[in-house]
DNA sequence: TTTTCTGCAAATCCTTTGCATATCC
DNA sequence: GGATATGCAAAGGATTTGCAGAAAA
């Protein structure tokens, strides 16, 4: 559940936001929906899936990767940690942060001059055994700026 | 080309790290592994195998997605965006940071008051068009280390 | 000569798409 | 009633795997 809200209140602005983009409201949506905020962990398509058939036993799991990517589309949900591009690769090893251009997918390194490392908490570093911190900008680079 | 360093230079620390984790040096290993270094975006495997084509119309892909996949095990190259997970959505969609357990993949929310935003000069927010930065702390959770 | 790699082909997994029917406004 | 969403089935793309022959130590 998310910090400091409860579900009424975002079952009530999901369906705002869903008139707002000319979505209808189909049970369905609203079940996917609830699961999502209702889940601990951030859940894949499948999870979803699975705890919607408890109420849905009909449903299939594309409708649920198009609902969840429409809602990713009006912003009602993130996408986190896999967003559908081929693995890349990087030859450098050692510890610097990136760039990623939102438009054409380009990465580019950065180095701790211009991308200071953010400051953990002790008590986090210690709680979850940090061994990195990954620091991704995300804009647009000049190329794709250019051509609009 | 990595920063502040030369073809010659990492060849050899290559060279050294594939003889530690005793793996032999074969022709292909090498073609990827310079190309890797040469690449300037981070390329895919796909990318790569184009590339060492050009030297090698006999290599396989699967030869070089497994590669890849055998230099990162031992250090030598990193995975960026796209760790080969299936994609996982998120809720939460107010400004937030994540924890990622490197061995059950878990994704924890973290708020402002425990991760403060790394700073980032303004000259490069403006380069690039700074939509968003993500943050992202690489460990293992409560779970995973209980395990051992 | 023994172990380790490679290429080939096939398999697997995740996600998307086309289409007819059902549902929403 | 017209537009939009769903379920079904099949396709698509990225990555992995089993295996036999080839190359490395």
């Amino acid at each position: 559940m998310i910090q400091g809200k409860n579900t009424d209140e975002l079952v009530d602005r999901f369906r705002v936001k869903c008139k707002a983009h000319g979505l209808s409201m189909t049970p369905q949506r609203l079940a996917i929906y609830k699961a999502m905020i209702e889940s601990i962990d951030h859940p894949s398509a499948e999870n979803i899936y699975h705890v919607v058939r408890a109420s849905f036993p009909d449903i299939a799991l594309d409708t649920v990767y198009r609902t969840l990517s429409t809602f990713s589309e009006i912003g009602v949900i993130h996408v986190v940690e896999g967003y559908g591009e081929v693995k890349r690769y990087d030859p450098n090893v050692k510890p610097h942060h990136h760039f990623r251009c939102m438009c054409c997918n380009k990465i580019v390194d950065l180095y701790e001059d211009s991308v200071e490392k953010p400051k953990i908490s002790p008590r986090l570093k210690k709680k979850y055994n940090v061994a990195n911190v990954k620091v991704v900008l995300e804009g647009a680079c000049d190329g794709c700026l250019g051509e609009k």
